[in-house]
DNA sequence: GGAAGAGTAAACAGGA
DNA sequence: GTCCTGTTTACTCTTC
C-alpha cells in the first residue's frame, strides 16, 4: 500500500507542476491574446476587458470549486464559494492563481460538476454581459440624444459622428461576440464543455441572450434608418466600413451573429479584391486542394461528395462563398489552430518536465529543456536508476526497461520510449511493423526477474492510465491476470478485460495484442484450455509454465560472477543496475506488503520450489494492491503444488542473490538480508 | 552463426 | 454473413 501510493505520488507530481504550467500558460497565451486586442480599446473597460475578466472568473471560479471539492464540502463557507464570482466580478482577477489547470478540473470533476459549474458560469457571463449591454443602452441613448440635439445645429457632421459612433459600437459589440465564441471555444477546447457538432456560433447565439441582441439591435437600426442615406451613400463609395451590407437587405433586424461576422469582416477590409484573392487561391490550388480530398469537400463541417475538381470548385463558390456563415467557420478553423497550437506547447513543456523528472536526479539541476537525445539514452536509464537508488518512489521502471515503440500517433512520447532506445535492439521498433507497434522483447524483463505483480502493484495505475506497455511477455500477462482471478480461470473474453482494464497500452490495437494473447494462449503448453460450465476458461499449469522460462541470466556463472564481484553498482551496466535496484526494491516492497519481519514469507518464497523468480515475487506481492482476489494462503496452495528442485533453485538463489545484493548496497538491517547471504550466497558463488 | 524465445501477421476452422 | 475463439504456420527480431 504504501508502495502504490508512493509512486502515485511521485506519478502525479509533473502532472501537478504541468498543470501549473498547463494552466498559467493558458491563462497567459489566452490573456496575451486578448490583451493584445485590449490595446486598442480606449481606457475605459471595454468588452475586451470584460470578456477576459469573465474567462478569469470562470477559471477561478473553476478553481475554487475545485478547491472547495478537495478541502471537504462541509465546509461552512462552501456556499460563499460557490457565490463569489457573482459577487466579486472583478477582484476575482486578483486572485492567487490556484495550481489547477481546466484539464485536471476535468478529471477530477465529475461531468455533472462540470456542467454546473459551466452553467454558472455562463449564467454569470450572461447576466454580465446583460448589464453591459443595458450600459451601453443607455450610453447609446444618451449620445443619440445628444447628438440629434447637434443634428439639428451640425447636420452632416453630426450624421458622421453618429454613423462613426454606430460603427464603433457595432465594432464592440461583434469584438465581444468573437471572443465570448473564443471562450466558448476554449472551454471546448479544454473539455469542460462538450464538443457539440453545431456551429459555435449557435451557442454564441444563445450565450449572447438573442432578445437583448436583438433590442440593442433595434436602437441600432433605428439609427440606421435615420442615417441609411449617409450609409448608402458610403457604400456605393467605398470608403469606410460597409456595414450594411446585411442591413440593406433587410436582414439586418435578424440580427444573428452571422451578419454581424460579416460586417466585421467587410469592415476590416474592402470586400471585392479579397473574394476575388480568395477565388484566385481556389484557382492556384486548382490541381491539388488542401479542401479536398477523396471526393469530398473538407470544409469543416461539410463532407459534401464531389467528384471532381470541377465541381468541388463548384461547391466551393456556391456552399463556401464568402458569407457570413464561411466567415465563421473559418474564425473557429484559426481558433482549433490556436488551441492546438497552445495545446502543442502545453504537451511540449509537460513532455520536458516529464523527461526531467523521470531522468534527473532532483539534486542534479539540469537546463530543463533538454533535448530528447535519444541516442544517449542509455545513458538515461542509468541516471534514472541512480536517481532513485533507495527505493524512493519513482515512476514506473523496471528491470527489462520498458520497451515501448515510439509511437507515430500521440504527440506525446511515453517515458517508456525513452528506455526503449536504451536498448540494443529498440532499433527494430521503428521499421518492420507498420501498425507502430513493434516487436517488444520482453525476455529481458523475465530474465531480470522482474516481478510483474510488484511492478504492476507498484505502477497498477501508471500502466492503467499511461499509454506504457508493461514490461511483460504477453504469457507473463495471461498468467497473471489467470491467477489473478478468484478461481485462477478465466475465458479468454476475460483476459482481453483483463488487459484493457490493467493497461491503457491494451486499449488499442487490440487486433494486434489479442491475436497475440489467443496465440500465446494456444502456443503454450502452461496455458491450460479447460471446458467449463459457461464456456471455455483458461488456467495455468504453473509446471508448463516454468518449463517455459528461458534460460536465466543468473544461471550465467560468470554472469554471476560479475554481479558479485561488482557490489559495487558503478561497476555493473546500466541495465544490470536498473535490474537490480528494481529487483532490490521489488522484493523490499514484497516484504513489506506480505509481513516486513516475519521469517515465514521468506521461507515460502524460499520453499515454494519456485523457478520462476517473478513467478515467486509475484505471488507474494500479488497481495499488496493490484491482486485483491489472490489470498497468500492461496499463493502457498499454489505454491505448494508445484515442485521443480533442478532449475528452480537455481533461480531462486539467483534471485535471492541479486535482492541479497542490493540489499547489502543499500544497507538495509533485514533479518532476511543476513539469512540470504548466509544460505543463498555462497552456494551461488560457487556456481 | 545458430538456437531459442518472443512478437506479429495471417490463414483457417468451428461455433454462436 | 459476421464475429469470436482457437489453432497453426511463417516470419522477423533479439538474446545468448
Amino acid at each position: 500500500m504504501m508502495v502504490e501510493s508512493a509512486s502515485e505520488t511521485t506519478r502525479t507530481t509533473p502532472s501537478n507542476q504541468n498543470g501549473v504550467s498547463s494552466l498559467s500558460s493558458h491563462s497567459d497565451g489566452g490573456g496575451g491574446r486578448e490583451g493584445g486586442s485590449n490595446g486598442d480599446t480606449n481606457g475605459e473597460i471595454s468588452p475586451v476587458d470584460l470578456l477576459h475578466l469573465q474567462q478569469q472568473q470562470a477559471l477561478q471560479a473553476a478553481r475554487q470549486f475545485l478547491l472547495q471539492q478537495a478541502s471537504g464540502l462541509n465546509s461552512p463557507s462552501s456556499n460563499e464559494v460557490k457565490q463569489s464570482p457573482v459577487q466579486v466580478p472583478v477582484s476575482m482577477a486578483m486572485l492567487t492563481p490556484q495550481m489547477i489547470s481546466p484539464q485536471q478540473m476535468q478529471q477530477i470533476l465529475s461531468p455533472a460538476q462540470l456542467q454546473a459549474l459551466l452553467q454558472q458560469q455562463q449564467a454569470i457571463m450572461l447576466q454580465q454581459l446583460q448589464e453591459y449591454y443595458k450600459k451601453q443602452q443607455e450610453q447609446l441613448h444618451l449620445q443619440l440624444l445628444t447628438q440629434q440635439q447637434q443634428q439639428q445645429a451640425g447636420k452632416q457632421a453630426a450624421k458622421e459622428q453618429i454613423g462613426n459612433k454606430q460603427l464603433a459600437f457595432q465594432q464592440q459589440l461583434i469584438q465581444m461576440q468573437q471572443l465570448q465564441q473564443q471562450h466558448i471555444l476554449n472551454l471546448q477546447r479544454q473539455g469542460l464543455v462538450s464538443l457539440q457538432p453545431t456551429n459555435p456560433m449557435q451557442s454564441l447565439q444563445q450565450a449572447m441572450c438573442p432578445g437583448d441582441l436583438q433590442q440593442l439591435w433595434k436602437e441600432v437600426s433605428g439609427v440606421q434608418s435615420a442615417e441609411e442615406a449617409l450609409k448608402q451613400q458610403q457604400q456605393q463609395t467605398g470608403e469606410g466600413l460597409d456595414l450594411s451590407t446585411n442591413s440593406t437587405s433587410s436582414s439586418f433586424p435578424k440580427a444573428n451573429t452571422h451578419s454581424t461576422l460579416h460586417s466585421l469582416h467587410n469592415g476590416q477590409s474592402n470586400h471585392t479584391p479579397k473574394r476575388d484573392r480568395y477565388r484566385d487561391s481556389h484557382e492556384e490550388h486548382a490541381g491539388s486542394h488542401p479542401l479536398y480530398g477523396h471526393g469530398e469537400c473538407k470544409w469543416p463541417g461539410c463532407e459534401a461528395l464531389c467528384d471532381d475538381m470541377g465541381q468541388f470548385i463548384k461547391h466551393l463558390n456556391n456552399e463556401h462563398a464568402l458569407d457570413d456563415r464561411s466567415t465563421a467557420q473559418c474564425r473557429v478553423q484559426m481558433q482549433v489552430v490556436q488551441q492546438l497550437e497552445i495545446q502543442l506547447s502545453k504537451e511540449s513543456e509537460r513532455l520536458q518536465a516529464m523527461m526531467t523528472h523521470l531522468h534527473m536526479r532532483p539534486s542534479e539541476p539540469k537546463p530543463f529543456n533538454q533535448p530528447l537525445n535519444l541516442a544517449s539514452s542509455g545513458s538515461l536509464l542509468k541516471r534514472e536508476s541512480e536517481a532513485y537508488p533507495e527505493g524512493l518512489p519513482h515512476p514506473p521502471t523496471s528491470a527489462a526497461a520498458p520497451i515501448t515503440p515510439v509511437r507515430q500517433g500521440p504527440s506525446v512520447i511515453s517515458s517508456s520510449s525513452l528506455h526503449s532506445h536504451s536498448h540494443s535492439h529498440s532499433h527494430s521498433h521503428s521499421h518492420s511493423h507498420p501498425h507502430g507497434v513493434g516487436p517488444i522483447r520482453r525476455r529481458i524483463a523475465d530474465k531480470f526477474c522482474t516481478p510483474i505483480a510488484s511492478e504492476l502493484a507498484q505502477n497498477c495505475e501508471f500502466y492503467k492510465n499511461a499509454d506504457v506497455r508493461p514490461p511483460f511477455t504477453y504469457a507473463s500477462l495471461i498468467r497473471h491476470a489467470i491467477l489473478e482471478a478468484p478461481d485462477m480461470q478465466l475465458t479468454l473474453n476475460e483476459i482481453y478485460n483483463w488487459f484493457t482494464r490493467m493497461f491503457a497500452y491494451f486499449r488499442r490495437n487490440t487486433a494486434t495484442w489479442k491475436n497475440a494473447v489467443r496465440h500465446n494462449l494456444s502456443l503454450h503448453k502452461c496455458f491450460v484450455r479447460v471446458e467449463n460450465v459457461k464456456g471455455a476458461v483458461w488456467t495455468v499449469d504453473e509446471v508448463e509454465y516454468q518449463k517455459r522460462r528461458p534460460p536465466k541470466m543468473t544461471g550465467s556463472p560468470t554472469l554471476v560472477k560479475n554481479m558479485i564481484s561488482g557490489l559495487g553498482f558503478g561497476s555493473l551496466n546500466a541495465s544490470y543496475q536498473a535490474a537490480l535496484a528494481e529487483s532490490s526494491l521489488t522484493l523490499l516492497n514484497s516484504q513489506g506488503l506480505v509481513n516486513p519481519s516475519s521469517a515465514a514469507s521468506l521461507n515460502m518464497l524460499h520453499g515454494m520450489g519456485h523457478n520462476d523468480v517473478s513467478s515467486t515475487v509475484e505471488q507474494v506481492n500479488s497481495n499488496g494492491s493490484c491482486s485483491p482476489t489472490l489470498s497468500p494462503q492461496q499463493y502457498g496452495h499454489q505454491v505448494h503444488v508445484k515442485e521443480e528442485p533442478t532449475e528452480v533453485e537455481e533461480d531462486r538463489r539467483s534471485v535471492s542473490l541479486m535482492a541479497t545484493i542490493t540489499h547489502g548496497n543499500m544497507a538495509l538491517p533485514s533479518d532476511r538480508d543476513d539469512r540470504d547471504l548466509e544460505d543463498e550466497l555462497p552456494t551461488d558463488e560457487l556456481e
